[in-house]
DNA sequence: CATCAATAGATGTTTCTACATTAAATGTAT
DNA sequence: ATACATTTAATGTAGAAACATCTATTGATG
């Protein structure tokens, strides 16, 4: 459907409002179909987003505030995230070594096999965009990151 | 900056994997920015998003259930939303005559006001848009309906 | 019209988010 | 080395979101 059917609104202001408009309700969208893979495994979508990077660093500890830079919402709290998967075994927390302000964290053998379930969901839901090209993906990916490059201008 | 950059990954599963993302990171930074200019008018998005409708309707009043449907989070709880509003005096509700379940909802002088006041924050930042022209924001709009055309699918 | 389901909206509760503050460790400059 | 700022992470708190439940009204069916 539309945007226009969807939010029921027929008129925009510019192409630019729509496109606006578009990402933010596509995003809840994709956000929403996400969620319902996740909360049976009862993880919340920034839970799953920390476990990924715990994931990433292939068994390497990692710091909180490097999680944080690596994440999609930056503005969240890290350290109580990292406390919820804590209390699900899904992750390890060991103070770091060389800083010792800094905490290092390492996903569990649980929190791998946690990942391994949902990995085909997220898959599935993925490969559902090869409704577009893999061109067109890359060219809307070129095109955002260039909506975001003039951050900070204004 | 790409995404590869501001998420620190630097190959992704697919192409798709990678719009994900990007949609997903995007969307926040752009309803970050937009939280800048709302909050020192007491006001969120979705609150916000409530009022745009509300004034939409030029006058004429509409029902909560209706609000929800043209909201970009369907899933927001329209009933506390608009009591936000009214403890504002931004919008007025009366009982709906033939329907006496449901509530009908109109903006207030006050409510147009703050709209005006906001109006050109929101331009500021949709016309940084600029920086892609008009043709290839209709693309990607026209891409994420695509996007979203197969939800009843799976 | 009596019953039962469906709809509209309000509300209760738990969890999460946003924001500020705190505490400890480290870095920097005199 | 001392003083002060910065960084790192944890925590306190108010408000918002998510989800289920409740009440009142309407619609639909026997």
């Amino acid at each position: 459907m539309s945007i226009e059917t969807d939010i029921k609104q027929k008129k925009f202001r510019s192409p630019f409002q729509k496109l606006a408009l578009n990402l933010v309700y596509t995003t809840k969208w994709l956000e929403y179909k996400q969620l319902e893979s996740f909360k049976e495994h009862d993880i919340t979508p920034q839970q799953y987003n920390v476990l990924r990077i715990l994931r990433g660093q292939q068994g390497n500890p990692i710091k909180v505030s490097d999680i944080t830079e690596r994440m999609l919402d930056k503005s969240s709290n890290t350290s109580r995230l990292v406390d919820k998967l804590l209390a699900k075994n899904l992750a390890k927390r060991t103070s770091c070594e060389s800083d010792r302000r800094a905490v290092d964290v390492v996903i569990t053998e649980e929190g791998l096999e946690l990942l391994k379930v949902l990995d085909p969901f997220i898959e599935d839901w993925e490969n559902r965009f090869n409704i577009i090209s893999e061109e067109e993906a890359e060219q809307i990916s070129a095109l955002l990151d260039k909506l975001r490059e003039n951050e900070n201008q204004a």
